[in-house]
DNA sequence: CCTAATATTAGACTATATCCAATAGCCTTC
DNA sequence: GAAGGCTATTGGATATAGTCTAATATTAGG
């Protein structure tokens, strides 16, 4: 019992306005972690976990491990199967000159992205204070 | 033939690194404009093709009103149908007091997210500038 | 009457991310 | 040596946001 109305719930606890379905920006983000060095998905994970990121929520395994794929599948990034080390076998991905390019491109896309965000919070803040 | 690789040719062309797939934001952008006056779907589009919100590309319809359901459907904002004036029946939406709040949580999230951003960009710049 | 502008809706799809579950190797500890 | 925990990756189903294409309907202008 007791589950009527959940989506009208969670629309109030877990409405969009607290950051919830914000894009983490996966992609530029493991591209960055990957022009400093090269990495396997796991230490990525963790990474991403240090990062303010993910609005305090744990990052996802899952998504950040498609996200990986889908950067390989793009020649964004490629990936050496590592089996010398004790545990399971990892992928080491390092990013390739195409990844170099998209990230810069990131960086252009970003700031007016920044910008946009910028523009819209001080609007608001305009309007709300009133 | 000719259309072997296409998606290859889109992964290229249209990048998220461009901004393509970056988040509109649409929510709050409604909500903004709904919270200094009462407008209708149609207008709300032209509001915000004004905006330089699409990286040059135009607003979908569709995806705006839908969005202005979504809001609908969770009380952040209300319409009355209007049909005095001339031309095809509109819904005219206004915000409501919910909405008013989702927008101030909505300050808070954008200035977080733009302060990831801006992190972000800085920290590739760097990397790219070495 | 035809077309363009206004105004809204529906279906199918893509991109991004989340939730839950499974698999699999290795290590510690009881 | 069995049990549980950490490392490491994958798959299915779902949610959210947005796009593309098309359809419907009213009205004004030529």
């Amino acid at each position: 019992m007791s589950n009527k109305n959940n989506s009208m719930i969670d629309a109030n606890i877990k409405c969009s306005c607290k950051g919830y379905n914000l894009d983490k920006l996966l992609q530029p983000n493991i591209l960055i972690l990957l022009a400093k060095k090269s990495l396997h998905g796991y230490s990525i994970i963790q990474a991403l976990e240090k990062k303010d990121l993910f609005f305090g929520e744990k990052a996802d395994n899952t998504g950040i491990y498609r996200t990986l794929n889908k950067l390989e599948e793009k020649g964004m990034i490629r990936f050496e199967w590592e089996l010398e080390n004790t545990g399971p076998a990892r992928k080491v991905y390092h990013i390739t000159d195409e990844g170099l390019t998209c990230l810069s491109n990131w960086i252009v896309t970003l700031e007016s992205y920044h910008k946009i965000i910028e523009g819209m919070t001080e609007e608001a803040k305009l309007i709300l204070d009133k």
